[in-house]
DNA sequence: GATGAATGAGATTTCATTCAT
DNA sequence: AATGAATGAAATCTCATTCAT
């Protein structure tokens, strides 16, 4: 072991992977490259990962991973839906890397399972909290309108999925459907819009 | 020429590279199947397509044209609304193909110009639908609470797109939309659900 | 017959043809390129050549067919040969491309029959007259030295072949020639150097 | 390595390589063939050549450095330009291949650049060898008649060029350079005739 | 863990040629 | 004479993967 840590070498494959697949989509990524990118010769990587799949798998944990920065941490439903809502803007805005990556990654999945797998997990984590979150707001009766909260979680997944790729639109869809959710925020959120 | 009508073999061949990107996505589009797929050798492809990105551009094409049968024909802008909705929910149900290489594309555009303007294209003529019918409600008042349409606009194309790929959750997302949109419609759509 | 003259279109073709082996070598010769250039479509170039070969024949000879006007004039044998040298040096430096096209077809040859017909035809009637006028010269005595006519010719006939790629050294290379065949121009031709 | 020798297998390539060109011409060089010729995929080829053009340069180089064999050795100016040329015309007969070769490659060299830095690197070499000695046969007075050096060089490389494809006349034309330059052998050396 | 050579499958593209119209 | 569609052979180059060292 040359770095000391374990996993080292792998760390770095998986985020040069990560990088390719960013730039130039699961299309352009190149083993070579990837190995290149590190600095090792591309029969080495496979050392660490045996096969191209692999290494996907791996990047798909890697960037999902990222995102449970994003979850919601106050215990008031409302300031928790704007809250997590403002971190997934704050990522689609400096790290559109890691949206295009997810991605990429949904339309991988469909014809790799360990990919699949990864984004399905994911994506339960996230609905789990959010459901959480809406329910608690139903609860006490904070949203605007009776929502269903398994049914807004939904609503709220599919319109953060349906930015990933545009930031430019992200902060008004947003703003838009925390005004219905929320209510209130419908005319005074300017500042909020580029 | 065979069939007798012009371009009529173009059109197979766009129809059939639709159908393998529907299938494999871009990355496993082969030139080689696709005119397999047609019937005539590979290289009489590039007779009609110079190279593989002319086939992707007119791909693109092809798939956003599908779109217009989803604009809405009613006056009336909830209606109208509630119409569009429902077409693309059965265009996501019936012809998840479609929707699938909307997003292979959205992607692709990312590096390849010609699918970038087309997807463009088709964007703006989508914002500009929704923007009308958006603004004629909120002119006539009939939105369950003030919207600005350039801004719900984008929460409505963003849905859209956010449950492309998912059927088993397009109706959930778009029965919470319509309800927090129109009204009335809260909770109580569950047979809409499948 | 749309231009009037029978064979013109193939003319065209052969001149065209002639164009591209002179830029591009027979390497690059594409029958798609010469029917472009002369405006038609590249199966009807088949109506006026069979095959690549036969075209590449015709140009074979419509190269050589240019070198005729290289030939001596002169009855007087000294003269005839300066006269003769000044001539090739003259399309060495205004036409390299018919040089080129030469230096090709030699090597071409090696694999063509019509075309190492063509050359050797080419360079039969090149040889008759050389050894002709070097003959006159050696039965009047005017040479420098004695010269056996058919050995000497070769000599002449290597020297052009010699500098056909090099127009800047071909002047050099015929000066030298002459003065030692000659007589009396060693020092004083620094005129006819560039 | 399997042969334990660094770079033998590339050599191994090239030589095919040249056989090919000297056989077939650039025109018919085929990384294929060359690469079964060698007993490797022609992938492999790639590992060694990423490009075919390297490979050809690999060729240039391959070619040119057999000439040195025919370098004068003699320390005495005219002694050393027989020998030149009599070490010339033996190559012209033995290895014709290699004189095709450079035909070829003198060709070849009007397109790429990497071929024409080799061909020049060579004649550069030849030049100055070939004025060294003729410039030395000036300075004691050895030449039949007074030559400038650098003029005189030009023919001899023109008359050696000029045979190049022609072992049958090479004999003659050289005899006659001789004759010329030298002196005393004009008309007597039938013996070197075939 | 690392390397370089090798592999084999395959991808896009090119091109001379043919054929029906 | 001309065209456009089609063909099939082939060419260069790519890439994931394997193996011996």
């Amino acid at each position: 072991m040359v770095g000391g840590v374990q996993g080292e070498r792998r760390d770095q494959l998986v985020a040069a992977a990560f990088r390719r697949v960013a730039e130039m989509g699961f299309e352009g990524l190149r083993l070579r490259q990837v190995a290149e990118d590190v600095g090792i010769d591309h029969s080495t990587l496979h050392h660490h990962f045996a096969t191209k799949q692999d290494l996907v798998g791996a990047v798909a944990e890697y960037t999902t991973r990222h995102f449970w920065a994003a979850a919601p941490q106050s215990a008031e439903p409302a300031a928790a839906l704007r809250e997590h809502l403002a971190a997934l803007r704050r990522m689609i805005e400096d790290r559109p890397d890691l949206l295009v990556v997810t991605a990429e990654l949904d339309l991988r999945g469909r014809r790799d399972p360990a990919v699949a797998a990864a984004m399905e997990h994911h994506e339960a984590g996230w609905r789990e909290v959010l459901t959480g979150v809406l329910a608690a707001g139903a609860a006490q009766g904070v949203w605007a309108r009776p929502v269903e909260p398994v049914v807004a979680t939904e609503l709220v997944i599919a319109t953060v999925k349906g930015v990933r790729l545009t930031p430019r639109v992200a902060a008004q869809a947003f703003e838009q459907l925390e005004a219905l959710l929320i209510g209130g925020a419908s005319g005074n959120a300017e500042g909020e819009r580029q």
